[in-house]
DNA sequence: ACCGTTTGTCCGAAATATCGGACGTCGGTC
DNA sequence: GACCGACGTCCGATATTTCGGACAAACGGT
């Protein structure tokens, strides 16, 4: 199990800051099973969610059972393993259909993604993490895995920089918490580096970045504004380090024309 | 409030048909508001959904406030009313992911829908109904809200008449509930019609249906096959009934060509 | 063939989540 | 300005769901 020390400090978090009493809503229980899903991204054992979410097993057994029926859930290979079902797709169908912005952003993103045969995406803050919203693979299908519901420090993107576009230096060093800078090989973002990139950017109207969360990728990004000019979120490409610098003009351009489209009341 | 009838009818089966007594888990109820969501498309008030589901509405306020902490819900508008949060987006994009058939389905349909420009599906059985999967609007985008999630009586479709391409008229007749072979506008489809319908389909590859459900639409349809030559489920067009002939030739040889890259094992 | 581990089900007890109803607000209508 | 209906919150009681643990079956390694 490799998602073991992970796994038994949730737990742990539950028990302790959650939760005094070992009693608790089911309903509580469905979020923290779905939340477990989500996290661990596969198909997963009763016992193992029970263990990790610090569940009783009889209680993860029942609550499985009724999920399973609604079709929230569905059990899978013949192993004993679950993972989300039909039912969350319908449901997140019809909200990506209620969102105004998301709804135009399908569009575009799909679009660029089809014409251009790089992987496009739809980019927003949650708190202060950088989130993907939509994400459309390219014809490359390199990286398959969707990133989507994933939540990554802002520093480590080409979209963060756009989308803390409003804050100042010191807004930036309280919202963005301090370890966000550090990337996953353990270099570290200078702040003033990325303050750099982030004026850079305001005047060019996209982000460039290359090699940061992983050696090989270029991200290209353009800035999704509201009426009053703050970035509400962005659309950008995923592509390898070494695309021409002229097709990478071309895909900027794209995105700079998406991103123009899709801003509210222009 | 234009939903009275049905609500009602709704909220008395929850009571008399599922729970003898008024009493139910919170898990249940969710399960229902979700439903109900789902079923009416459209973000609704919290008094609302707890009368049409048979909630309690101090039940129903306190359910609805635990999900939208845990983003499953959104608080819509200003007035009262929810709908689905982003989390069950980022779910059902868990769920898309994880099945082979749909993650490679998303590739085509939404490749077929750029390329040629209308609206594209991907679509299975659920039950005895007829299911749309994926839904990738054309460059026309009319009807622009989907359908997925929507179940609609076989008869009522073209992708219907290959999905039970594997059936006897015999079986049919007894999978088929019989009112489902009259069209919303109560016009009755003879089943011997629809027997030759989907004769013709087998031997010709695909299915075409005009003014079906509606009297300006026409539907193209190919099947996705299992190993053993069964139909699983198909890839369609739903386009304008005045189409010219050469272009729905066009799309049906695009259908047949996705569909064949769809089938496993082949 | 043996034994330790894991899976899934079942049961009774008790902690508690659900429910009904009351209450204060707010907005619109006559 | 009084009335009416809808909204959202709060509270206490009790019907019920959660929980722990026991059990049988299936599994897998030696």
């Amino acid at each position: 199990m490799k998602s073991g020390e992970a796994a038994v400090k949730q737990a742990e978090e539950k028990q302790s800051a959650e939760k005094p009493t070992g009693r608790a809503r089911g309903i509580d229980r469905v979020i923290a099973l779905m939340e477990h899903l989500h996290d661990r991204r596969a198909p997963t054992r009763i016992a193992d969610i029970a263990r990790d979410t610090g569940t009783p097993r009889s209680t993860m057994y029942e609550l499985v059972n009724t999920l399973v029926e609604a079709r929230w859930l569905e059990l899978r290979d013949g192993d004993g393993t679950v993972y989300f079902g039909p039912a969350m797709h319908y449901y997140g169908s019809d909200y990506l259909d209620s969102v105004d912005l998301i709804r135009k952003a399908r569009v575009e993103v799909a679009h660029i993604a089809e014409t251009v045969g790089e992987t496009a995406q739809f980019c927003t803050l949650d708190g202060d993490k950088y989130l993907v919203v939509l994400n459309e693979p390219g014809r490359r299908m390199f990286r398959i895995s969707s990133e989507i519901g994933i939540k990554v420090p802002i520093p480590w993107t080409a979209s963060g920089r756009l989308l803390v576009d409003h804050l100042d230096a010191e807004e930036i060093r309280r919202f963005i918490p301090s370890e966000d800078f550090t990337l996953p090989d353990g270099r570290r973002i200078a702040e003033d580096e990325f303050l750099e990139d982030m004026r850079r950017a305001r005047t060019q109207g996209y982000v460039r970045t290359t090699a940061l969360v992983d050696r090989f990728t270029t991200c290209l990004a353009a800035p999704v504004r509201d009426p009053s000019g703050r970035c509400i979120a962005t659309i950008c490409f995923v592509v390898p380090a070494d695309t021409t610098e002229e097709a990478q003009q071309m895909m900027i351009d794209t995105l700079k024309a998406s991103a123009e489209r899709l801003s509210p009341g222009r």
